[in-house]
DNA sequence: AACTATTTATAAGA
DNA sequence: TTCTTATAAATAGTT
């Protein structure tokens, strides 16, 4: 929708490939915005420029309490795998923050709205503690699961390694085998954790 | 764009407001599309519609690959583990951040201090975004020596079970195990990993 | 699902 | 970046 029709397949031209992304993208949440508030529907759109700038929308109310809760350690597994591909480093955005902060003090703009950031930087932290949390959980649950498989298979092995011994002492007598490897292995495999890989 | 000027709050004719969601989804995804073909950007886009159908998109495999297998079949799983372990203290704190924005927006203080704290919402949501990025890099670590140690141990046991049927057909003559289950069993713990929490 | 009158988004240019 | 404007696209209401 322009003077000419675009085909579309990656703009070469760096610079107006930075210009289009940059309309785009604002027309892209815009719309992500409309669409949640006309229909009543949870939106959430994550986008990643070439240069590894985030720009995000979350539609308020039903995504943030389903798919954030729910689903949004997803989206951070896929940002995680976005951003390596990317080999984006942490830093840059780490800088970024800093900058915004050296910025927000040396603005005195008004002591209310700087006591309001300090609240909202709090609730933002305390968010992401709990959210942190709320992951640490889910992966522990894995790892419990994991751990339970290991114990599992090293019971296993004593088992073995003492039906050997009967076996060396005893000589060829023993053919009663309560159990056998396989049986054991793959019981108590987690149904209902989510597969990491 | 249509007969009309439509205004950006909720359709309220329940019928349009279906038909108006289908179009403005299929073309809000479209967009998404182009936007990732024409800019050579990352874009996700998760729809959840009022009666709780998910639509999504995503520029990478490995996105649409995750995602739609995530949000698809764990996503129950996931509800269901989240409902039981956290649900109260994320949902009260979530509460509390969502007042705070909305106070946030109604408190016309300053346009700057506005924007600011729109700026640095952002990118705190971008910290917390990478930081459980790189715990979840690392927890994926952990989870994946544990699968290793799990892998040798299901070796160890395949080694220790055709020994025992080495030594079932050739009698008491077996003396010579070449490993014995201890020595496998504690090769490859992980050391470098840090502890969760 | 299709059809169009309109509105919106945006490509190119400044 | 920001604005302007010609034109392409999206879509609201209709069939």
């Amino acid at each position: 929708m322009g003077r000419k029709k675009l085909e579309i397949k990656r703009i070469e031209n760096k610079s107006s490939r930075q210009v289009t992304f940059s309309k785009r993208r604002n027309g892209l949440i815009e719309k992500a915005r409309q669409l949640s508030v006309l229909c009543d529907a949870s939106v959430a759109l994550l986008v990643v420029s070439a240069s590894g700038k985030l720009y995000s929308f979350s539609s308020g109310d039903n995504l943030v309490k389903i798919l954030d809760r729910y689903g949004k350690q997803h989206f951070d597994d896929l940002k995680a795998l976005d951003l390596q591909s990317k080999a984006l480093n942490y830093g840059s955005h780490h800088e970024l923050l800093e900058v915004v902060e050296s910025k927000l003090v040396e603005s005195n703009v008004d002591n209310v709205s700087v006591d309001f950031l300090a609240q909202l930087e709090d609730h933002l932290e305390t968010a992401l503690s709990l959210t942190r949390a709320r992951k640490t959980e889910l992966m522990l649950k894995l790892v419990d699961s994991l751990k339970e498989k290991e114990k599992m298979l090293k019971e296993e092995n004593q088992v073995l390694a003492s039906q050997m011994e009967k076996n060396h002492h005893v000589g060829a007598e023993a053919d009663n085998m309560e159990i056998s490897p396989r049986q054991i292995s793959d019981i108590n495999l987690p149904v209902t954790l989510p597969l990491l890989n």
